[in-house]
DNA sequence: TAGGATTTGTGCGTATGTATT
DNA sequence: TAATACATACGCACAAATCCT
């Protein structure tokens, strides 16, 4: 890869784990100049990977006024759940890849820390973890457009279920995610892509029934 | 809309339906200079759209040597396939959008034109006909998410299908487009959305076949 | 091997658009 | 309403990379 590509990359990358892990949550102005002072650079590759997130619909750049984090809105939101859900199914059925020995050995080192994390939960590490334990699943099918699909929809959502979790149980939500990882193992274990596959749809679907919930139930008490 | 975004819509569609519609077939070196020339403004907003092309893997751009089209491997074009096919199925299952009297209007245009073509083929003005096809089909689902991925993929293979055309039988390919078309209204003109995503996903799931059996033909050929 | 031609990447000054006072 | 501040969009000149002779 050639350095400009990885310079690229390298930015792209951290601007948008800052997006998606809510350093800069919805509203928030990405100034040109102060990230080009930052990461070093001129504003000519800010610009690039500033636009790149913007194809991407991450951040919205407006003439005069700025580079602004997006929203995203419930009915986008729940459209971008239902896709989630067939996508997660479809890593099963399309070109399933039996996991290695290495990432089982990651799994469960997640699972460990998720266990830790339930136990003493945590908004951040939760979602950190949780991002990380989805980089893992992509690598169940080895039909590259559905993974690359499924991985820009979990960024266009991540930071509104991160954003949205202070209304949720964090609690409640760490246990699901310890469970979901104690599924999927047992079903990567048996060599079952499909079944780890399911467990990720239903858990998917949970997340977001959730999430409709507390969202109803803010709006219920007023807020 | 702003006259940039204005602009930039204006170049993207242009170079993405000359890429598409194999005005610049794979291979082909897209000069900044020379692009900035003919729409008459600098290297900077063309670079924007080269940017974004780039970025959705149509083109490849290089330093030193020049932005290129890419070419699609076999592996590759087989997991896209297999990705629309499901995701064909998807827009009558999810948010499925009942058909307005104007669509079915334009869409029964679209079969006497294909019917035209069927008679007197032609692989441009098939591909054309194809490609306004699809684009109202995605108005059949009001999953926004689902509607952009599938256009994203489609333009990524249809030139792929294109350039292979001539291995195919044309007149065959317009007799199924033509079919197509008119399943695809019987099933719209019952209100049946899932009637016709299901027509959608059997006639890209025989144009790949026809494909592959093309391809392997050519192969065996010593092509 | 060297050097010139060509092409993209970068840096920065300027133009343009927006919001606020 | 006008002026000012500030941010992005643009265009150009130069640097860096590649290819060909």
């Amino acid at each position: 890869m050639s350095e400009v590509e990885t310079r690229h990359h390298r930015l792209y990358d951290a601007l948008r784990a800052r997006i998606c892990l809510l350093d800069y949550p919805p509203g928030t102005k990405l100034g040109e100049e102060a990230l080009a002072a930052e990461f070093g650079v001129s504003r000519t590759p800010v610009r690039r990977v500033l636009a790149r997130l913007s194809d991407e619909g991450l951040v919205e750049t407006r003439h005069g006024i700025g580079t602004i984090v997006t929203d995203v809105e419930p009915a986008e939101l729940a459209h971008v759940y239902a896709l989630r859900m067939e996508l997660a199914e479809l890593v099963g059925r399309l070109s399933p890849c039996p996991p290695e020995p290495e990432m089982l050995e990651r799994i469960r080192a997640m699972l460990t820390r998720a266990e830790a994390l339930a136990r003493n939960p945590e908004a951040r590490a939760f979602a950190e973890l949780n991002a990380a334990f989805f980089d893992e699943s992509l690598a169940l099918t080895g039909n590259t457009p559905l993974a690359e699909t499924a991985e820009r929809l979990y960024f266009q959502t991540a930071r509104i279920w991160l954003a949205r979790i202070g209304a949720l149980d964090l609690s409640r939500e760490c246990e699901s995610f310890v469970a979901e990882i104690r599924e999927t193992l047992a079903a990567l274990e048996a060599g079952d892509v499909m079944a780890a596959a399911l467990v990720r749809r239903a858990h998917v679907s949970m997340s977001f029934t959730r999430l409709k919930g507390a969202e109803g139930a803010a709006e219920a008490a007023g807020g």
